[in-house]
DNA sequence: TTATCATATGATCATTTATTAATATGAAAA
DNA sequence: TTTTCATATTAATAAATGATCATATGATAA
Protein backbone atom coordinates (compact mmCIF):
# COMPACT_ATOMS: atom_id res chain seq x y z
CA UNK A 1 0.00 0.00 0.00
CA UNK A 2 2.01 2.74 -1.11
CA UNK A 3 0.75 6.58 -2.40
CA UNK A 4 2.02 7.31 -5.48
CA UNK A 5 2.09 10.55 -7.63
CA UNK A 6 -0.57 12.43 -8.49
CA UNK A 7 -1.95 12.67 -12.34
CA UNK A 8 -5.18 13.33 -12.60
CA UNK A 9 -5.84 15.27 -9.36
CA UNK A 10 -6.15 12.37 -6.56
CA UNK A 11 -3.75 9.86 -4.89
CA UNK A 12 -2.63 6.45 -6.10
CA UNK A 13 -3.25 4.08 -3.60
CA UNK A 14 -1.41 0.56 -4.86
CA UNK A 15 1.20 1.81 -6.94
CA UNK A 16 2.65 -1.20 -7.68
CA UNK A 17 -0.73 -2.54 -9.33
CA UNK A 18 -1.11 0.49 -11.38
CA UNK A 19 2.24 -0.06 -12.74
CA UNK A 20 1.45 -3.47 -13.50
CA UNK A 21 -1.59 -3.19 -15.07
CA UNK A 22 -0.64 -0.38 -17.06
CA UNK A 23 1.91 -2.66 -18.73
CA UNK A 24 -0.68 -4.42 -19.72
CA UNK A 25 -2.89 -2.08 -21.60
CA UNK A 26 -3.60 -1.39 -25.02
CA UNK A 27 -2.46 1.73 -26.33
CA UNK A 28 -5.37 4.24 -26.15
CA UNK A 29 -5.41 4.50 -29.97
CA UNK A 30 -6.50 0.37 -30.08
CA UNK A 31 -8.93 1.31 -27.28
CA UNK A 32 -10.48 3.53 -29.30
CA UNK A 33 -10.73 1.03 -32.33
CA UNK A 34 -12.48 -1.09 -29.74
CA UNK A 35 -14.92 1.05 -28.77
CA UNK A 36 -15.91 2.46 -32.58
CA UNK A 37 -15.93 -1.94 -33.01
CA UNK A 38 -18.40 -2.42 -30.14
CA UNK A 39 -20.29 0.62 -31.46
CA UNK A 40 -21.20 -0.85 -34.22
CA UNK A 41 -23.17 -3.25 -32.05
CA UNK A 42 -24.67 -0.55 -29.91
CA UNK A 43 -27.50 0.07 -31.40
CA UNK A 44 -30.57 -1.92 -32.21
CA UNK A 45 -31.24 -1.64 -35.99
CA UNK A 46 -27.58 -2.07 -36.78
CA UNK A 47 -27.97 -5.59 -34.84
CA UNK A 48 -31.05 -6.09 -36.18
CA UNK A 49 -29.42 -5.44 -39.91
CA UNK A 50 -26.15 -7.56 -38.84
CA UNK A 51 -28.33 -10.51 -37.70
CA UNK A 52 -30.41 -10.32 -40.31
CA UNK A 53 -27.30 -10.34 -43.12
CA UNK A 54 -25.84 -13.42 -40.97
CA UNK A 55 -28.59 -15.48 -41.91
CA UNK A 56 -29.17 -14.27 -45.82
CA UNK A 57 -27.89 -11.75 -48.74
CA UNK A 58 -31.01 -9.45 -48.55
CA UNK A 59 -31.32 -5.67 -50.38
CA UNK A 60 -32.17 -3.38 -48.91
CA UNK A 61 -35.92 -2.80 -49.27
CA UNK A 62 -35.74 -6.47 -48.32
CA UNK A 63 -34.06 -5.30 -45.07
CA UNK A 64 -36.65 -2.49 -45.04
CA UNK A 65 -39.41 -4.83 -44.99
CA UNK A 66 -38.34 -7.19 -42.49
CA UNK A 67 -37.28 -4.61 -40.15
CA UNK A 68 -39.85 -1.58 -40.32
CA UNK A 69 -37.77 0.88 -40.81
CA UNK A 70 -37.46 3.84 -43.09
CA UNK A 71 -35.38 3.03 -46.40
CA UNK A 72 -33.13 6.47 -45.46
CA UNK A 73 -32.59 4.52 -42.42
CA UNK A 74 -31.31 1.62 -43.29
CA UNK A 75 -29.03 3.14 -46.04
CA UNK A 76 -27.75 4.72 -43.43
CA UNK A 77 -26.96 2.38 -41.21
CA UNK A 78 -25.78 0.30 -44.06
CA UNK A 79 -23.25 3.13 -45.18
CA UNK A 80 -21.49 3.12 -41.36
CA UNK A 81 -21.23 -0.69 -41.20
CA UNK A 82 -19.70 -0.58 -44.49
CA UNK A 83 -17.68 2.39 -43.73
CA UNK A 84 -16.27 -0.21 -41.11
CA UNK A 85 -15.91 -3.14 -43.19
CA UNK A 86 -18.40 -4.93 -41.32
CA UNK A 87 -20.61 -5.66 -44.38
CA UNK A 88 -20.19 -5.70 -48.61
CA UNK A 89 -22.54 -5.06 -51.15
CA UNK A 90 -22.88 -6.38 -54.60
CA UNK A 91 -24.86 -4.60 -57.24
CA UNK A 92 -27.72 -6.54 -59.65
CA UNK A 93 -29.18 -4.35 -62.08
CA UNK A 94 -31.15 -1.77 -59.10
CA UNK A 95 -31.18 -3.28 -56.78
CA UNK A 96 -28.12 -3.51 -53.90
CA UNK A 97 -27.48 -6.68 -52.14
CA UNK A 98 -25.95 -6.73 -48.73
CA UNK A 99 -23.87 -9.43 -46.60
CA UNK A 100 -21.54 -9.46 -43.87
CA UNK A 101 -18.02 -8.91 -44.99
CA UNK A 102 -16.29 -10.21 -41.88
CA UNK A 103 -15.86 -13.68 -40.24
CA UNK A 104 -16.01 -12.37 -36.93
CA UNK A 105 -19.22 -10.75 -36.71
CA UNK A 106 -21.52 -13.40 -36.13
CA UNK A 107 -19.18 -14.91 -33.75
CA UNK A 108 -19.62 -11.40 -31.45
CA UNK A 109 -23.69 -11.80 -32.06
CA UNK A 110 -23.58 -14.86 -30.60
CA UNK A 111 -21.28 -14.50 -28.18
CA UNK A 112 -23.61 -11.63 -26.94
CA UNK A 113 -26.46 -13.81 -27.55
CA UNK A 114 -25.17 -16.41 -25.25
CA UNK A 115 -24.43 -13.70 -22.54
CA UNK A 116 -27.70 -12.43 -23.14
CA UNK A 117 -29.76 -15.46 -22.87
CA UNK A 118 -27.94 -16.38 -19.35
CA UNK A 119 -27.99 -13.25 -17.80
CA UNK A 120 -32.21 -12.84 -18.60
CA UNK A 121 -33.81 -16.45 -17.54
CA UNK B 1 -38.48 -12.85 -57.56
CA UNK B 2 -41.94 -11.52 -55.95
CA UNK B 3 -42.96 -8.37 -54.98
CA UNK B 4 -44.91 -8.48 -51.60
CA UNK B 5 -46.93 -6.14 -49.53
CA UNK B 6 -45.82 -2.35 -48.00
CA UNK B 7 -44.96 -2.41 -44.47
CA UNK B 8 -42.29 0.80 -44.09
CA UNK B 9 -43.28 2.62 -47.54
CA UNK B 10 -41.31 0.32 -49.59
CA UNK B 11 -41.43 -2.79 -51.92
CA UNK B 12 -40.60 -5.72 -50.39
CA UNK B 13 -38.61 -7.51 -53.52
CA UNK B 14 -37.60 -10.81 -52.08
CA UNK B 15 -41.02 -11.86 -49.89
CA UNK B 16 -39.33 -15.65 -49.53
CA UNK B 17 -35.90 -14.71 -48.37
CA UNK B 18 -37.44 -11.91 -46.23
CA UNK B 19 -40.21 -14.77 -44.63
CA UNK B 20 -37.61 -17.06 -43.98
CA UNK B 21 -35.27 -14.78 -42.43
CA UNK B 22 -38.17 -13.29 -40.02
CA UNK B 23 -38.38 -16.40 -38.57
CA UNK B 24 -34.95 -16.44 -37.54
CA UNK B 25 -35.04 -13.00 -36.29
CA UNK B 26 -34.63 -12.59 -32.35
CA UNK B 27 -37.77 -10.85 -30.75
CA UNK B 28 -36.93 -6.99 -30.56
CA UNK B 29 -36.57 -7.01 -26.87
CA UNK B 30 -34.18 -9.39 -27.31
CA UNK B 31 -32.39 -7.34 -30.04
CA UNK B 32 -32.28 -4.30 -27.31
CA UNK B 33 -31.23 -6.07 -24.89
CA UNK B 34 -27.78 -7.23 -27.08
CA UNK B 35 -27.61 -3.61 -28.77
CA UNK B 36 -27.47 -2.59 -24.60
CA UNK B 37 -24.79 -4.74 -23.47
CA UNK B 38 -22.69 -4.69 -26.56
CA UNK B 39 -22.87 -0.49 -25.51
CA UNK B 40 -20.93 -1.10 -22.88
CA UNK B 41 -18.34 -1.81 -24.75
CA UNK B 42 -18.51 1.28 -27.41
CA UNK B 43 -16.62 3.58 -25.13
CA UNK B 44 -13.17 4.13 -24.67
CA UNK B 45 -13.27 5.16 -21.00
CA UNK B 46 -15.46 1.99 -20.31
CA UNK B 47 -13.18 -0.03 -22.72
CA UNK B 48 -10.24 0.71 -20.59
CA UNK B 49 -11.65 0.42 -17.18
CA UNK B 50 -13.04 -3.65 -17.88
CA UNK B 51 -9.74 -4.05 -19.95
CA UNK B 52 -7.75 -2.97 -16.52
CA UNK B 53 -10.26 -5.40 -14.51
CA UNK B 54 -9.11 -8.07 -16.63
CA UNK B 55 -6.24 -7.86 -15.27
CA UNK B 56 -6.50 -7.08 -11.87
CA UNK B 57 -8.75 -5.72 -8.87
CA UNK B 58 -8.45 -2.29 -8.90
CA UNK B 59 -9.93 0.96 -6.80
CA UNK B 60 -11.46 3.91 -8.04
CA UNK B 61 -8.62 6.02 -7.60
CA UNK B 62 -5.99 3.63 -9.07
CA UNK B 63 -8.23 3.21 -12.38
CA UNK B 64 -7.96 7.57 -12.27
CA UNK B 65 -4.29 7.41 -11.61
CA UNK B 66 -3.84 4.16 -14.48
CA UNK B 67 -6.22 6.23 -16.98
CA UNK B 68 -5.31 9.76 -16.53
CA UNK B 69 -9.34 10.58 -16.03
CA UNK B 70 -11.03 12.28 -13.29
CA UNK B 71 -12.50 10.73 -10.05
CA UNK B 72 -16.13 11.60 -10.74
CA UNK B 73 -15.63 10.26 -14.17
CA UNK B 74 -14.65 7.37 -13.57
CA UNK B 75 -17.53 6.58 -10.56
CA UNK B 76 -19.89 7.68 -13.26
CA UNK B 77 -18.75 4.87 -15.55
CA UNK B 78 -18.72 2.45 -12.93
CA UNK B 79 -22.12 2.91 -11.95
CA UNK B 80 -23.21 2.02 -15.18
CA UNK B 81 -21.12 -0.91 -15.03
CA UNK B 82 -22.32 -2.26 -12.17
CA UNK B 83 -25.85 -1.30 -12.97
CA UNK B 84 -25.47 -3.95 -15.53
CA UNK B 85 -24.00 -6.48 -13.55
CA UNK B 86 -20.84 -5.98 -15.90
CA UNK B 87 -18.50 -5.00 -12.73
CA UNK B 88 -19.16 -5.88 -8.94
CA UNK B 89 -17.73 -4.45 -5.98
CA UNK B 90 -16.62 -4.55 -2.28
CA UNK B 91 -15.59 -2.34 0.28
CA UNK B 92 -12.70 -1.91 2.23
CA UNK B 93 -12.47 1.22 4.81
CA UNK B 94 -13.08 3.90 2.96
CA UNK B 95 -11.51 2.30 -0.35
CA UNK B 96 -13.93 0.14 -2.87
CA UNK B 97 -12.20 -2.33 -5.05
CA UNK B 98 -14.14 -3.20 -8.72
CA UNK B 99 -13.66 -6.45 -10.18
CA UNK B 100 -15.33 -7.95 -13.18
CA UNK B 101 -18.69 -9.80 -12.33
CA UNK B 102 -19.12 -11.45 -15.57
CA UNK B 103 -17.16 -14.29 -16.76
CA UNK B 104 -18.43 -13.60 -20.64
CA UNK B 105 -16.61 -10.06 -20.45
CA UNK B 106 -13.12 -10.55 -20.77
CA UNK B 107 -14.05 -13.31 -23.66
CA UNK B 108 -15.72 -10.62 -25.31
CA UNK B 109 -12.87 -8.12 -24.94
CA UNK B 110 -10.84 -10.59 -26.78
CA UNK B 111 -12.55 -11.24 -29.61
CA UNK B 112 -13.30 -7.32 -30.36
CA UNK B 113 -9.39 -7.61 -29.94
CA UNK B 114 -8.40 -10.37 -31.82
CA UNK B 115 -10.87 -8.48 -34.85
CA UNK B 116 -9.00 -5.10 -34.12
CA UNK B 117 -5.53 -6.43 -34.90
CA UNK B 118 -6.33 -8.61 -37.66
CA UNK B 119 -8.09 -5.72 -39.40
CA UNK B 120 -5.27 -2.92 -38.88
CA UNK B 121 -2.13 -4.20 -39.68
C1' DT C 1 -35.43 10.81 -74.07
C1' DT C 2 -38.44 10.44 -70.23
C1' DA C 3 -40.33 7.89 -66.51
C1' DT C 4 -39.73 4.72 -62.91
C1' DC C 5 -37.54 2.21 -59.45
C1' DA C 6 -33.84 1.06 -55.85
C1' DT C 7 -30.69 3.20 -53.24
C1' DA C 8 -27.80 7.03 -51.43
C1' DT C 9 -27.03 11.54 -49.47
C1' DG C 10 -27.64 16.07 -46.99
C1' DA C 11 -29.73 18.83 -43.60
C1' DT C 12 -32.25 19.14 -39.55
C1' DC C 13 -34.06 17.82 -35.15
C1' DA C 14 -34.52 15.36 -30.87
C1' DT C 15 -32.29 12.36 -27.85
C1' DT C 16 -28.57 10.27 -25.66
C1' DT C 17 -24.21 10.38 -23.58
C1' DA C 18 -19.58 11.49 -21.49
C1' DT C 19 -17.34 14.89 -18.95
C1' DT C 20 -16.86 18.44 -15.56
C1' DA C 21 -17.44 21.15 -11.31
C1' DA C 22 -19.47 21.25 -7.08
C1' DT C 23 -21.27 18.93 -3.40
C1' DA C 24 -22.70 14.96 -0.60
C1' DT C 25 -21.85 10.54 1.77
C1' DG C 26 -19.65 7.59 4.73
C1' DA C 27 -15.73 5.48 6.95
C1' DA C 28 -11.47 5.98 9.55
C1' DA C 29 -8.06 8.91 12.02
C1' DA C 30 -6.98 12.57 15.12
C1' DT D 1 -16.43 15.09 17.75
C1' DT D 2 -14.01 17.07 14.05
C1' DT D 3 -11.17 16.30 10.17
C1' DT D 4 -9.60 13.83 6.37
C1' DC D 5 -9.91 10.82 2.76
C1' DA D 6 -12.19 7.71 -0.91
C1' DT D 7 -16.08 7.51 -3.44
C1' DA D 8 -20.78 8.78 -5.04
C1' DT D 9 -24.10 11.94 -6.73
C1' DT D 10 -26.25 16.05 -8.83
C1' DA D 11 -26.64 19.47 -12.25
C1' DA D 12 -24.98 21.68 -16.29
C1' DT D 13 -22.83 21.52 -20.74
C1' DA D 14 -21.10 20.00 -24.99
C1' DA D 15 -20.76 16.49 -28.31
C1' DA D 16 -22.36 12.38 -30.68
C1' DT D 17 -26.02 9.88 -32.69
C1' DG D 18 -30.28 7.95 -35.03
C1' DA D 19 -34.42 9.05 -37.49
C1' DT D 20 -36.77 11.74 -40.77
C1' DC D 21 -37.75 14.62 -44.81
C1' DA D 22 -36.42 16.09 -49.03
C1' DT D 23 -33.63 15.42 -52.73
C1' DA D 24 -30.03 13.28 -55.63
C1' DT D 25 -27.96 9.41 -58.12
C1' DG D 26 -27.82 5.76 -61.18
C1' DA D 27 -29.75 1.98 -63.59
C1' DT D 28 -33.51 -0.05 -66.29
C1' DA D 29 -37.80 0.18 -69.02
C1' DA D 30 -40.99 2.53 -71.94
Amino acid sequence: MEIGDIDCGIRMIHEDTVDSVKRQMPKKEISGWLADFFKLFGDPSRISILWALSKAEMCVCDLCALLGMKQSAVSHQLKILKHSRIVKNRRDGKVIYYTLDDDHIEGVLKLGMRHILEEKP
